[in-house]
DNA sequence: TCGATATATTGATATATGTCATTATCTTTG
DNA sequence: CAAAGATAATGACATATATCAATATATCGA
């Protein structure tokens, strides 16, 4: 691998593709690049675990990853589904150095890991950097809040119709989309059993607002499923 | 007011109180002092409301506030109940100054406001006071994630008993404890209806494991109500 | 290609929880 | 103090959702 090679695919490229390093300067990109352990994963394999020791920071450079809190009799709740490139910020970082979810590559993904005492120092020393780095922490802040909402105040077909719409928008980013979710995935992540997310997906489907084919789907009518997240 | 009292009654008086103000100096803590706005709320009444803008960092010095997401058909989610000395955190500050959700005082209450400009400005010159800040935030972010899982995966005597233990420990940090909460709050949240609220204390008092009488609440077997706070 | 294993689907049933209506109790105010 | 309004409590009932069991379909390794 000669000098452009490693160049182009150091944080550098990174900070192209996502704003989260934009606030850096060349200098402590460099010192990230140089502490940064690139790591490989398949899909499938657990990332970090609930309830283990938090010492780096992780940057998701390639594939999916989903995050998600391990609750009581096996049950998952799944808060987000995260593509490169962005960090996946756990909150044990600024508390107990706990991690207090668990994540998982549901794609074959590569991450990026930096010891948290380079990234605690990159935050002290570059306000802009702890700005940005506020900025994200209150986004996924924010997104919780309406999660709380979907899945406290939302029945079935509401909860359904946010995560298909968040699927769409906010992880494939395209219409037809084709997931590497399972349907006990779709449940975990709108708090109800399989059994229940896959009549949902039926019961769309008959309806003409969705059409699904395995993993494969393709929102058909977007005003209605809104109405639907909606109404609840 | 003489400069003695106007000392007790400022900043450093809070400072005293709660950890919130530790990593500032003297200066820091005058800069506050001088741009600060004491405001006192009756008990029921609004300290501000989702959707609106958030141009002030809050601080609660005197009594107890709610605060809580508006959600779907006038339903709220209780996220917390805020207590002196401390601040009440908008994730809107660092991402789009909007309130994501509205706080209202359940108790008398005496809360200073201070610009953004000049909290931000702390936030950017004192490493140690970002750095506590972003604990401050982790903190929460944990609470939200115990939120989530006793919302979405416990049913309601569970929650009911997440509930009494919170404000049992966290709230009123005694054991018979007087809230000025009314079932529709304790509804609000455990995310029932008030109905279910009511039937579930009913439950505990028949089987001796609570002690209500209107608003006063007493504990009596917390190993039970933790028991069933963990197997949902 | 085939069997084995995991995943998805469907139906029948049980149950947790919400809704509605009614009565009781507390609080406020003139 | 009484009347009015709010809050609390209870019961009957409706319904959303989970659970269990059975079957179908997809996926994977030999």
């Amino acid at each position: 691998m000669n000098q452009y090679t490693q160049y182009i695919k150091g944080c550098s490229a990174c900070k192209d593709k996502a704003d989260i390093f934009s606030c850096l300067c060349q200098t402590e990109l460099d010192r990230i690049d140089e502490k940064r352990i690139e790591v490989h994963f398949k899909a499938g394999e657990l990332i970090f675990k609930q309830g283990t020791p938090n010492m780096h920071f992780l940057c998701l450079t390639q594939g999916k990853v989903k995050t998600y809190i391990e609750g009581y009799n096996d049950k998952n709740l799944i808060l987000s589904i995260v593509k490169p490139v962005e960090y996946i910020l756990g909150p044990g970082i600024y508390a107990d150095q706990m991690h207090h979810f668990s994540a998982m590559a549901i794609e074959d993904s590569v991450a990026c890991l930096v010891d948290l005492v380079t990234f605690k120092s990159l935050i002290r020393n570059n306000p802009d950097f702890a700005e940005d780095f506020l900025r994200k922490v209150s986004l996924q802040s924010i997104y919780n809040y309406e999660l709380f909402i979907s899945l406290t105040q939302k029945q079935m077909p509401g909860r359904i119709a946010d995560v298909l719409l968040y699927l769409k928008d906010k992880v494939y980013e395209s219409n037809p989309f084709r997931t590497s979710l399972s349907r006990q995935d779709l449940a975990d992540m709108s708090g109800m059993s399989k059994e229940s997310a896959i009549r949902i997906l039926r019961e769309f489907k008959d309806e003409g607002i969705i059409l699904v084919n395995g993993n494969d789907f393709e929102i058909l009518n977007t005003d209605h499923l809104s109405k639907i997240s909606q109404t609840g």
